[in-house]
DNA sequence: TATTTACGTCAACTATATTGACATAAATCT
DNA sequence: AGATTTATGTCAATATAGTTGACGTAAATA
């Protein structure tokens, strides 16, 4: 077999070089594989008369339990009246929780209530099975730079800031 | 050194096998590596009064000059009202043209104007530009894998119409 | 006490998508 | 040739997700 798939063709044309065209490619599979990504979810919110601002929601008040609003807004870059809309109906739908900060009072900590940690996890094993379906799919040595790969296409300024976020949040899912 | 950087961490931990936790991780990595990705372009866009709907029609139409609606819509998934109020501010904006078809004189062809072919390729300059300085920044072995990992990212049933899709851009644009 | 901060809210507007109905011209089937 | 299907355009109403701007309130802080 000269070509076993086009995956690995585009693998050992990149591996020496990256031209102009192949990073017009890489251009348009990250929106096709962003669109097929999100649209998982999607299909489930709808069954809740929710759309992805709700999701973006659920999942990063899931990932930091008592995160305030004005974490919020700086993770998801929206304007507080954005994310007021949905977090007012998430709110009252019963899926998210507002507690007041107990070292500053004017904070609203935000939490998910059992019916909102359940969606979540929905959601969540929706997402990540696709993930995982992927890791399996591809060779183990280009399993690792999946995440170094997005990891470099976040702005450079911003890189610290979502490490930061993934340690806390990881600390934060971990223990009890 | 015991841990060089993050990046290389995750990398060394997601060799062996993946884990629910690292799937969120990717989640998330990805919402954040697609964020940053279109605010390049969002940020020209803006200077000619252009959202992101027109910068897809642009991208498609610059990729297969000559595509029908129909065609444009199947890769858009979006109907056909929706792509409608955009491709024709970008007709009458002079972007784009359309022709009547050679063999089906009910299609419209459409091909970019020199004015809507100059702001293709300063887009795609600008995105294509993050991802040749990915490319640089990753270990070699890394680069051909970004591919792979986001052809797997396509739902399966979808992958070979996005094959076509790359392979008839790639005669498309490259021949005179 | 004065000011700043964290958050809520009302209002008007924009961009992008949807569904549904109807129109037209060209191609194709019978 | 006449009937039907196809490719596309268009009008209208609606939904979702975002924006800017202005104003309010309670709590922390200078």
């Amino acid at each position: 077999m000269i070509e076993p798939d086009a995956a690995a063709a585009w693998r050992s044309a990149a591996v020496e070089a990256t031209s102009d065209g192949d990073a017009i490619e890489l251009v348009e599979l990250f929106f096709f594989a962003y669109r097929d990504f999100v649209g998982d979810a999607d299909r489930l919110l709808e069954k809740y008369g929710f759309g992805r601002a709700h999701h973006r929601v659920i999942h990063f008040v899931n990932r930091r339990p008592g995160l305030t609003i004005a974490a919020l807004l700086d993770i998801l870059r929206i304007t507080k009246q954005s994310l007021n809309r949905v977090l007012k109906q998430l709110l009252e739908a019963g899926f998210v929780e507002a507690r007041a900060g107990v070292v500053d009072r004017r904070q609203r900590l935000l939490y998910l209530t059992p019916q909102g940690a359940k969606l979540a996890r929905d959601l969540a094993a929706l997402q990540s099975a696709r993930f995982l379906k992927v890791m399996d799919e591809l060779p183990p040595a280009a399993r690792g730079a999946a995440s170094e790969f997005l990891f470099a296409m976040i702005d450079s300024d911003e890189r610290e800031r979502v490490r930061a976020h993934l340690a806390c949040a990881k600390s934060a899912g971990g223990a009890p």
